[in-house]
DNA sequence: GTCTATAGCTGGATAGAC
DNA sequence: GTCTATCCAGCTATAGAC
């Protein structure tokens, strides 16, 4: 039996029904085990989260690095940031993070990774595209995008989409401005939800 | 004893330590009286719950409702919008919708409303000063404020920082170019957390 | 209305056999 | 490593005295 399997069930549960759901005999009853192993690999409830966090969000870097390189960075971050299981585990972790100091410090730390990461490459980007990067500086382009993108998932989570049509038809107006068209889906992008 | 004592003792738990800590034993007990009361008034952990996000919705939706009135309105509503406090019960509630419905149904109700109201004021207001409303139609100026400010707050509750200050600065330039500068603070937001 | 007491669960974590 | 068994704590909800 490898840890993994309890992080996969770990994380279906989470998906599926809240981080409420995820509690040590659920995990362990539904990677076909016991609760006892948790502690065994983890420690700790604190553990597993902060484990399956990590998971996730290295996971998500990396395709987030590949989509950068498309030939249409902003396309393939527009595209990218519409995962609506993404969005489901940002929600759950930032609730959860609130009364777990340790997800929390993984929370902010990655975060930040991304940003940063962000920021790197869009930067030249939209230099290259001519952007009056004074009156826009690239990381509000980057919270834009994200604040948006976030806030929409969680509404359409809700059967909430007032004004959403319009919203996603202005972002889009903006890319293309800037890129042009979108011509294709980034292979890494492949797989996202609608 | 008034239902009353109950809510706030449940809205204090709610801000100072996540949904989480908020049950019935711990409200009874922090309200100076016992848990037996709770189902007593509120029928159940549930029925507090849609309670106290009604409370709040409705003060939030009438402090709104007369910000909106001022000369400035969009300065009215940026102000507004950065309520530390208003934030953690966004983030709290929207959390608990995902496990449980009643409290979906209630957060979806009241969202729907203030996004409606928003929409009535700043429609008129907007055409006022001029705005080009086919490039920029008034609810994604609407759904810009609300996403940024929550990400903002919710970055800014985790201690994370990264770009907050281009973003607000940019933001207040918008505002600025459509409405000049902020001369004072409406009386209705004079409360406002920082 | 408000209390105490308690039923009935479910949780995290650990001890100890194998 | 993996299991069963169990401790102890916390939860929601209700019954029944006052």
């Amino acid at each position: 039996m490898a840890p993994v399997a309890l992080l996969d069930a770990a994380e279906a549960l989470l998906l599926e029904e809240g981080y409420a759901a995820v509690t040590s005999r659920r995990v362990g009853e539904r990677a076909g085990t016991n609760s006892a192993l948790i502690h065994y690999y983890f420690e700790s409830m604190d553990g597993l989260f902060v484990e399956l966090f990590r998971r996730g969000a290295e996971r998500g870097l990396e395709r987030q690095a590949s989509a950068l390189q498309s030939p249409q960075p902003l396309w393939a971050l527009w595209d990218t940031l519409h995962d609506h299981m993404n969005d489901i585990r940002t929600v759950e972790f930032f609730a959860l993070a609130h009364h777990r100091p340790a997800v929390q410090a993984a929370v902010v730390d990655y975060s930040a990774r991304y940003r940063q990461m962000h920021l790197d490459v869009l930067t030249e980007v939209l230099k290259g595209y001519g952007l009056d990067v004074d009156t826009w500086p690239p990381v509000t382009i980057i919270l834009m995008m994200g604040s948006i993108s976030l806030l929409l998932l969680i509404e359409k989570g809700f059967g909430l989409e007032m004004g959403h049509a319009e919203m996603i038809d202005l972002v889009e107006r903006q890319i293309r401005a800037l890129e042009g068209d979108r011509w294709t889906v980034h292979p890494a992008l492949a797989h996202r939800a609608t």
